[in-house]
DNA sequence: CGTCAAATTGAAAGTCGTCAATTATCGTGG
DNA sequence: CCACGATAATTGACGACTTTCAATTTGACG
């Protein structure tokens, strides 16, 4: 099966939408290619549960959105402990990446489906004229600021800091917003820089103050999502 | 006082190549334009201790490049608390961004000499059609990378891990190396996300392994580099 | 030599991790 | 549909590491 990804060439956009409408097209977000348009073929993937997508300094081959799921990027230590550097699902863009081996690796936190775009790095992109790099850039400079982001959140939040950054992050508009959880206590623990024990009593420390209510592990509802805010500043 | 910053536009070179010339190039490396090279002109600023280069927040209007003495990138909490991204020394470039307002803000360690250049985010580089575009996405994606890595710093190291990965980081080639630190044990700390008591403790403890030797508050010798280097797998 | 800020050191407290036990949840098969 | 086993999650007790608070020492600079 193949797909199409959009890749506009007007330039009288904002590279801000540039990017944001072209990385989040899916497939069918571009029935036909318009006029003018650079599209690019993507396979459609399927990976199972705790499956490796692709393993840190692996080669990279293709960068990837994903369709349904949630894949989690990560490193491991020697010890065998992980840092979860963060979770992807519908419309993300990962693997996306400047040097020709990954710096992550990546799983499935849950079944998932993903579209994996042919990519040989930046040059080779260049080289065919497209408009992708503004796209690229703009993809890369929102990693870093996730990620600058996240380093502050483990350099200087306590654990109810972390955990509530956490749901609030993960939560959608709604209110009450209900949070369903696709990963285990361990890799939301893994991507705080907690342990499975401290996430765990955290969250029910959040239920005591009814802050959260927990109907089962995996579904949180935030009673009073003001509250897990006022946590971080 | 004004100086040029080179920026190639040659095809052939690999990608990284590219960028790590470009970006590094200072005054003096591009004495005479080169045929088909783009200039940038760049302006030189002189910075106090401690005073603000740019606040967080503020709108973009340069990147910057280290001449002399070192800078720091940082974030505030609203408790007063820093988290510092990174330090930047001699040939360094930082406050690059996408967006137009800065994501952190930059500080002068000790007294220093940058190089501004102005810049109206890459569209606007773009627009003038050099070929800066895979160069600063070289750059992001090197941001990206240390962000990460220092993110799994924060995230998975115990104190001792993490003054060591500081010192082998700061250190030079020789051997053993000197380590001429910049910064006060408040910004180390602030950097790795402990508090100064711990750094000091640290250090001292390191002293009396005879990993490292104190000449000076400001002066680390490595002694045993290889142990620092063991204690990060 | 005196003053002030930076750094070190000590003691106590607190947070989070570790280890262990219990409970809950989910998938499988009877 | 229920029972069972395996995995995940929760809870408790304890300990280690880091922070906090406080005092002292060191170093820089007039």
């Amino acid at each position: 099966m193949t797909t199409v990804l959009a890749m506009r060439s007007e330039r009288d956009s904002t590279a801000g939408h540039l990017a944001a409408e072209a990385l989040r097209a899916g497939p069918q977000a571009a029935p036909r290619p318009e006029t003018g348009s650079v599209t690019i073929a993507g396979q459609v993937l399927n990976f199972a549960q705790d499956s490796e997508i692709y393993a840190e300094c692996s080669e990279v081959r293709s960068f990837y959105k994903v369709v349904g799921g949630v894949v989690r990027t990560c490193k491991f230590l020697s010890d065998g402990r992980r840092q979860i550097e963060g979770f992807h699902s519908a419309g993300d863009i990962f693997g996306l990446e400047l040097g020709d081996t990954h710096g992550l690796s990546a799983e499935a936190v849950s079944d998932c489906t993903i579209v994996a775009y042919r990519w040989r790095g930046l040059s080779a992109a260049a080289a065919r004229n497209d408009q992708m790099a503004p796209q690229v850039f703009q993809f890369a400079m929102q990693c870093l600021q996730r990620a600058q982001q996240h380093a502050l959140l483990l350099g200087r939040r306590s654990a109810a800091q972390r955990v509530a950054a956490f749901l609030v992050e993960m939560a959608d508009d709604e209110e009450p917003a209900t949070v369903h959880l696709a990963m285990t206590r361990q890799d939301i623990a893994d991507y705080l820089g907690l342990t499975i024990e401290t996430v765990s009593r955290t969250l029910s420390q959040f239920e005591r103050d009814r802050v959260i209510a927990l109907p089962s592990t995996r579904h949180v509802v935030l009673e009073d999502r003001d509250a897990l805010m006022a946590l971080n500043d």
